[in-house]
DNA sequence: TGTACATCAGTGAACGCGCGTTCACTGATGTAC
DNA sequence: TGTACATCAGTGAACGCGCGTTCACTGATGTAC
């Protein structure tokens, strides 16, 4: 069947946008092609007439992923002086920590990513430039090397929300979450 | 062919040892039985003998990892007043970095951790609980909160550390150990 | 002490299955006349 | 305006492959007599 102008990109960013959430749950490697082309509605036999392969299909979905949850974040954390402050109680939120498939793809992927194609890689270090300019560009203006601490506290906040998923404990979970962010806020100089 | 006493234990540890390095460099859905059993020289159908299940044998190895990584910190930071600021820096030391298959299996299996078996999550987080208590042991005793603090110190060398793996640009990986290293001493009350 | 047998850690072929990938085909719609 | 045809996004069967798992078998050694 013959479709509408701009059909084809349509499918292909629905595509994108299933894949990303498929990785974020399941992770890279446990994710399937036809899993992904399901959640878009189609039979997994069109997915390489939109993709040469499924590493082009992890280095959109996660450029994806890390664009979609900066929009998502924004929404929460209006730009402003407590903006960074904001963004650090969302990102160790339960309601973050209770949904990777939406959330930070950095946090769902690090250590997956690291094992991926040099092309992958380029682009979430790109990202990730980006997300410590904007933190550091937030900080108090007598912060020291500002740089240093947008880096510490993106630091902080993934590794403390990888824990706060990885632990059985809920009570344990919760404290994970609740030292991170004050920790976190320390760092900002928002004590 | 008959062995002598204690020869099966030696495999089996052999096994978990082979499938704590596998699990660790390539992740554990991307390594599979074949290649442990290579790597521990015998062959794939012999692993059933000694496991009931992949998952059982993620979870010996998982903690078994944790184990040696900590006992080989350990080695590099002995015990005293400077155990704390010599174990950040050796965790986000360049070959932490480089040598992600004897290294800290939090950091290389995190996000996967979360989707595995509750008995599984149950084992990291009692192991998480040994080194939350370890840390803040060893925190200045004029220190607030210290075991939120010993939180948030692990949580930023483990997101640090995943970080500087991820990313393809040698200068920004060099700098994001750096500034994590100086944060983390800061939140220990070494600056 | 010497021989026959039981043991059982490890072997390697085979199981069904889902993976990433390929390809001949379909069929509704836009275009040409 | 009506008809014939070309297009091409999407279908679904099939490819080889490696996965986790099972199982009949091997054969050196410890044990029984």
């Amino acid at each position: 069947m013959r479709f509408a102008k701009g059909h084809k990109t349509e499918t292909r960013a629905r595509i994108v946008d299933a894949a990303s959430k498929r990785f974020r749950r399941d992770g890279v490697a446990a994710a399937g092609i036809a899993g992904v082309m399901e959640d878009a509605g189609l039979t997994h036999g069109g997915f390489y007439a939109h993709f040469a392969s499924k590493e082009e299909l992890v280095r959109e979905a996660t450029v994806a992923a890390l664009d979609a949850t900066q929009a998502r974040l924004d929404r929460f954390a209006p730009e402003g002086a407590d903006w960074l402050e904001s963004r650090i109680k969302n990102y160790l939120s339960p309601r973050h920590r209770d949904t990777p498939e939406t959330g930070c793809a950095i946090a769902a992927l690090a250590a997956e990513l690291g094992r991926h194609s040099e092309a992958t890689r380029a682009a979430v270090t790109a990202k990730l430039q980006e997300t410590f300019a904007r933190y550091a560009a937030h900080l108090p203006e007598d912060a020291p090397a500002p740089s240093h601490q947008a880096i510490a506290i993106f630091s902080l906040i993934v590794g403390a929300l990888q824990l706060a998923r990885a632990v059985s404990d809920p009570g344990l979970s919760a404290q994970i979450l609740q030292s991170g962010t004050s920790a976190a806020l320390r760092l900002a100089g928002r004590e």
